[in-house]
DNA sequence: TTAATTATATATCGATAGGTATAAAACTCG
DNA sequence: CGAGTTTTATACCTATCGATATATAATTAA
């Protein structure tokens, strides 16, 4: 940014002083997810990460911090990343079809070879013996159910929910289903069971 | 037994040779459950253990074995413990109460003091370093879904349950939600707010 | 009372945890 | 080139991990 207004001679940043990183940031952090998400904060030693992200040590502290920094980066990759479909369903535009759109993006999640079964702010640190991380991923999870209470409002304004309908409690019921599936995911179930599990939990939103 | 058959003289057990245990194996695994619960099997440590179970590492090694297995322990305690409740909805009269029994008796959980918030089965280990762990939650987990999906065929054969439903995905939804509720307890849902999510959740069950 | 047995308490084990000090390597700038 | 800067690699730090060796205390059996 100051560059530019200073420099005026080019619209590129200046190249970086001293000796250039030898690996990619975003690859590495997408690395250190995988291993979060598998093991969780606390299973994922600095030498799982490190070992998992191809940089040693010095390099992981000097880019990311510590390891709970390094986990805080990865979820914000993470809502970047595999659970944007989400903030995507939001912009459908029938609540129904959002709704539908959130069951069926975390089924097929579940059948994504590339990544690891369940949902990393479900097993990341659900429980866990650090107080700070458990908290960072629960506020991760409410702001998620906040967004869809948000559009679930906005649909009742339209027209698009009966009049009876509460959003507060639809939207937690969508996100327990969410929720619930991530645990089973994590245990073993196949995208199609999840499937079929969102199309009944479908059957209890109201009609008009 | 055997010292009743031979001895013919008193009705009680010998009693125990050497020095007598102060304290009460049931009482130390009831404390430790509440610390797995808590923490999870990664983040309780050896210390947090023994100073809840009040007795020291060599009483607790020879009483449980090692950690893994006083885990194992605990599980056992919880499954006859705080979610008894699971196997007796199970012998409700009709397939709709059994699945009410368990929403409610969910929701109820999330609202006791004296226990942790969530489920044990789903927070002590769903993601862990040692994979022997997470099997063995998994694998209970998995038990609780087949006496269900047992109970729903029963309830099929009896007439119970329309011709057309399937006993598996209606058992996989409803532990879906169960784990679900889990996990929005242990995120700090209110057991009202688990209840009416019960409720709605029951909207989906099929109707003769 | 003595021997045998079992539990308790303290102190400690090697391994690993997260985190860093240090110096060599690779770059830009002048 | 050489000075300044940043990254990399190795080695190492302290604290804590799960687990135990050792010795003492408390009990029963003889």
């Amino acid at each position: 940014m100051i560059y530019l207004l200073i420099g005026m001679k080019s619209k590129t940043a200046p190249a970086p002083r001293g000796r250039p990183r030898a690996f990619d940031p975003d690859a590495a952090l997408d690395r250190a997810m995988h291993v979060f998400w598998d093991k969780g904060y606390e299973g994922a030693s600095l030498s799982d990460l490190t070992r998992a992200m191809r940089i040693n040590r010095p390099s992981l502290y000097a880019a990311f911090g510590n390891k709970e920094q390094l986990f805080g980066k990865v979820l914000d990759r993470y809502m970047d990343g595999p659970i944007a479909f989400f903030g995507k369903a939001l912009a459908a535009p029938k609540a129904r079809g959002v709704i539908e759109e959130i069951f069926l993006g975390t089924a097929r999640m579940s059948d994504d070879p590339t990544i690891p079964a369940g949902c990393l702010l479900v097993q990341g640190a659900l429980a866990c013996g650090e107080a700070s991380v458990r908290k960072e991923v629960a506020a991760r999870r409410a702001a998620a159910e906040v967004a869809l209470y948000r559009r679930l409002q906005r649909a009742k304004r339209e027209g698009d929910l009966p009049k009876n309908a509460d959003p507060a409690e639809l939207a937690h019921y969508v996100m327990t289903v969410v929720r619930g599936m991530a645990v089973q995911s994590a245990g073993g179930a196949s995208r199609d069971q999840l499937r079929r599990v969102g199309q009944i939990a479908l059957r209890a939103w109201p009609t008009r």
